[in-house]
DNA sequence: CCAGACGTTGTT
DNA sequence: GTCTGG
DNA sequence: CCAGACGTTGTT
DNA sequence: GTCTGG
């Protein structure tokens, strides 16, 4: 799963790598904590020439009021790639609702001898990368507010993600950046679209165990330092 | 028929 | 131990 | 996900 | 909206 993640880049150079128009303000973000329901940057199938703001939590188009809607996206911020076509929450979006969900980071905690010691995961090369996403548009039928929202889908953990997760095994599926268009193509198959369900190769991430501030009630969170090694002695043991 | 759920995880 | 809030 | 609370009352 | 449980 993947509950926190960041994306540390500006608005230009995400236009750059990607290909893209990005009109909106834009801040680099060092920490998503996804139970804030932030909103983050994707690119949708529907408009894929351009970076749009959404709310991390998806919600479905059939909730009735804002109460469902703010139980539920705490419950959404990920989807199973191994259920998404069945469950009610996510089977309307994953056929002709994806995304890709701009990111340069993410966060998980390793279990060590009952305590929780919190690592950054990113690519070796540096560079951002997609996760494979969904989206859903809800609109409050008190207010007329329209919400556009999303969803992470998450599969198996691949080696080094399963030692550093060691309580889940899971991961956040990532979209090689060769298959960002397919991703985001009209018409593909359920198999054609099950075929990106895999753990992204192992050999191109790194990882290094951080300090708790990414968790901190009385610090921002949202700073460089976040991201920061920080050295547990004690996780020596595991080595 | 209506009421209520609709999700992610993991499991000393 | 388990639930809620962020 | 983690951090922090963990109660009583009554309720448009 | 659609399915499950009662």
């Amino acid at each position: 799963m993947c509950f926190h993640y960041s994306l540390t880049i500006e608005r230009t150079e995400i236009e750059i790598q990607l290909g893209v128009h990005f009109d909106d303000e834009w801040q680099p973000v060092h920490h998503a904590n996804g139970f804030t329901f932030l909103q983050m940057p994707v690119i949708t199938q529907t408009n894929p020439g351009a970076v749009q703001l959404f709310n991390w939590g998806l919600i479905p188009h059939w909730v009735k009021t804002k109460a469902d809607a703010d139980k539920l996206r705490a419950q959404t911020l990920n989807a199973r790639s191994e259920t998404v076509f069945e469950k009610p929450s996510f089977r309307s979006s994953i056929t002709n609702q994806r995304c890709l969900v701009i990111a340069d980071g993410f966060f998980e905690w390793m279990d060590f001898q009952k305590k929780k010691y919190p690592h950054y995961i990113y690519l070796k090369n540096g560079r951002l990368f997609c996760f494979a996403g969904i989206f859903s548009s809800w609109t409050d039928k008190e207010t007329g507010e329209h919400i556009n929202t999303f969803s992470i889908l998450t599969t198996k953990a691949n080696p080094t993600m399963a030692r550093i997760h060691n309580s889940k095994e899971r991961m956040p599926v990532i979209i090689p950046a060769s298959l960002y268009k397919k991703w985001l193509s009209a018409k593909l198959s359920k198999a054609e679209i099950g075929s990106f369900f895999n753990p992204y190769p192992d050999a191109e991430i790194a990882a290094h165990t951080i300090s708790n501030l990414v968790t901190s009630r009385n610090l921002n969170s949202n700073v460089e330092e976040v991201k920061m090694p920080f050295y547990y002695p004690e996780l020596a043991l595991l080595k």
